[in-house]
DNA sequence: AACTCGGGGCA
DNA sequence: TGCCCAGAGTT
């Protein structure tokens, strides 16, 4: 069992030596807009609107200096967007006055800011400061536990898990691997189970022993 | 734990 | 058209 979870992990090492993944931005700040953004959202959108978004109003401070409604009219075409407009521009604001304009690197801290949630917080903590933790979204959430490495049906119990099972320098890079994973063979519909190279090892697939 | 928010992408 | 999507907040 244990060795199974093994060789899993050392082969999605393997598919995926460098894990990326397509939110980079420049600053802490942009990087934590765009995954309030992502929430629900696919990553298509959100790169659309933060190369505008982002190219008008880079910081904090810029984009602090807009209503809500403006906010609004950059991020129209993601869905959920005028609760995010309310949330950046709180974001915005809380950021400036409580935070000396920068992002707080705490869990505790980033979780207090509107539309930051656990996953999110995990993603900046991770790409923006290196601090070691393990974002669970809906892909990494399906994938751990159809490949065994989870047996949860919340993502903070699976987050939880999987911390347990990966050694805390891979923690980033596991949830890029099985987030690329969930993206271009795990799918949630149809899984392109004929291409895994993971089969062999996949409870899903009906391997009895090893 | 279940429900709601929501427009875009894709078959 | 219909179905799903890199979640968070509220009840």
């Amino acid at each position: 069992m244990k060795q199974n979870k093994t060789k899993i992990l050392s082969i999605l090492s393997q598919l995926y030596p460098n894990p990326t993944t397509e939110l980079e931005f420049e600053t802490p700040f942009q990087l934590l807009i765009a995954t309030i953004l992502s929430a629900q959202c696919t990553d298509k959108v959100v790169n659309r609107i933060t190369s505008v978004f982002f190219c008008d109003h880079p910081d904090v401070y810029s984009m602090s200096s807009l209503t809500e409604e403006q906010i609004a009219g950059y991020i129209k075409s993601a869905g959920l967007w005028k609760t995010k407009a309310k949330h950046i521009k709180m974001v915005c604001e809380i950021l400036i006055n409580e935070h000396h304009g920068l992002v707080p690197q705490t869990r505790e801290e980033l979780e207090n800011l509107p539309g930051v949630g656990r996953k999110t917080a995990n993603v900046v903590l991770a790409n923006a400061f290196s601090i070691p933790a393990i974002a669970v979204d809906t892909h990494v959430q399906r994938v751990a536990n159809r490949l065994g490495l989870a047996q949860s049906k919340t993502p903070l119990r699976t987050e939880k898990q999987l911390m347990e099972l990966i050694p805390k320098h891979q923690w980033s890079d596991a949830h890029h691997w099985l987030i690329l994973h969930g993206r271009r063979v795990c799918r949630a519909q149809r899984p392109l189970c004929d291409q895994c190279p993971l089969l062999p090892y996949c409870p899903q697939n009906g391997l009895k022993s090893n």
